[in-house]
DNA sequence: ACAGTAACCTGTTTGC
DNA sequence: TGCAAACAGGTTACTG
């Protein structure tokens, strides 16, 4: 489910219910996510505050007065803000408990991560290596033909490399490449720094836009209060195999690159 | 350093 | 209709 615009539609959404709260407990139900939940966080966590609530590429970092609790939402990971007495469902993992509100982290799949960590985050293990954030001005198209020097990766897979830029998943990754006009199969190197320009463009605007209408939601993805993301009907490519390309009308065209499915017009995107 | 694959887990869709 | 295989928004870890 989440890429970037749905955490960060997640991030804006949980925010202003929590910042300035105290966290009175936490409820964990199953640990065993893509790493174990802490077993002593609720003793890190009782009586502090949230100070803000900030993302770094998909994580979620809900700082407190003292350490940050990491939160990826995985594949099928959301976040809901419910009164305390709400009866947690199947696959409600975990609850941060305030005085009236609770925090409810909802994931199927159990890709996601409930993290502790006391060091600054961007020391962290999961942090550190990552790449700029695609919205930041340090993401350019210069910066991504540095990168693909010397790379024959495909380029779908560059841009969805974390160590070269961070947020981009598989369906905005296939929406940028369609608007780019470049084959998402084509060799990284074999890219003119033009194109990447155009690519980094594209890679920003579909972003943007995505968090504009709360984010995909192509199954399960909720936001904070329950509702889906609305970015689904703008999807030019995405899970449209067969159906006529909004360019030119041929038919679009469905691979696997790099075990993704991938979605393209083989006449637009070259 | 790079490229490719398997792994984590559950639910839904597809194909025989 | 039934069952099994394939596939799904992510990312690490391992292999060659």
């Amino acid at each position: 489910m989440p890429e970037l615009p749905e955490v960060e539609t997640t991030r804006s959404g949980i925010a202003p219910h929590i910042t300035g709260q105290q966290i009175t407990g936490t409820v964990i139900r199953q640990s065993q996510l893509r790493w174990p939940i802490p077993n002593d966080l609720e003793q890190h966590l009782k009586g502090r505050k949230i100070r803000a609530v900030e993302r770094r590429a998909k994580y979620l970092l809900i700082k407190l007065t003292q350490g940050t609790l990491i939160i990826h939402l995985g594949m099928s990971g959301s976040l809901r803000i419910l009164p305390r007495s709400t009866e947690p469902g199947k696959h409600d993992h975990f609850d941060l408990l305030f005085k009236t509100l609770c925090l409810r982290f909802h994931d199927p799949r159990r890709f996601g991560a409930i993290l502790w960590t006391t060091e600054p985050v961007a020391d962290h293990k999961l942090i550190k290596h990552l790449g700029p954030e695609p919205l930041s001005p340090e993401f350019t198209g210069d910066y991504l033909h540095k990168q693909a020097q010397g790379r024959s990766v495909a380029v779908k897979n560059l841009i969805m490399d974390g160590k070269v830029v961070v947020g981009v998943g598989n369906i905005y990754a296939n929406e940028a490449l369609f608007r780019s006009g470049i084959n998402p199969s084509r060799a990284a190197n074999r890219i003119s720094a033009d194109r990447y320009s155009q690519l980094a463009e594209e890679i920003k605007q579909v972003l943007a836009a995505a968090i504009k209408r709360g984010g995909t939601t192509l199954r399960d993805f909720q936001q904070e209060d329950g509702k889906p993301g609305y970015f689904a009907q703008e999807l030019l490519v995405y899970g449209k195999a067969g159906e006529p390309c909004p360019g030119c009308g041929e038919p679009l065209k469905q691979k696997r690159i790099g075990q993704r499915s991938s979605f393209y017009c083989g006449k637009c995107q070259r």
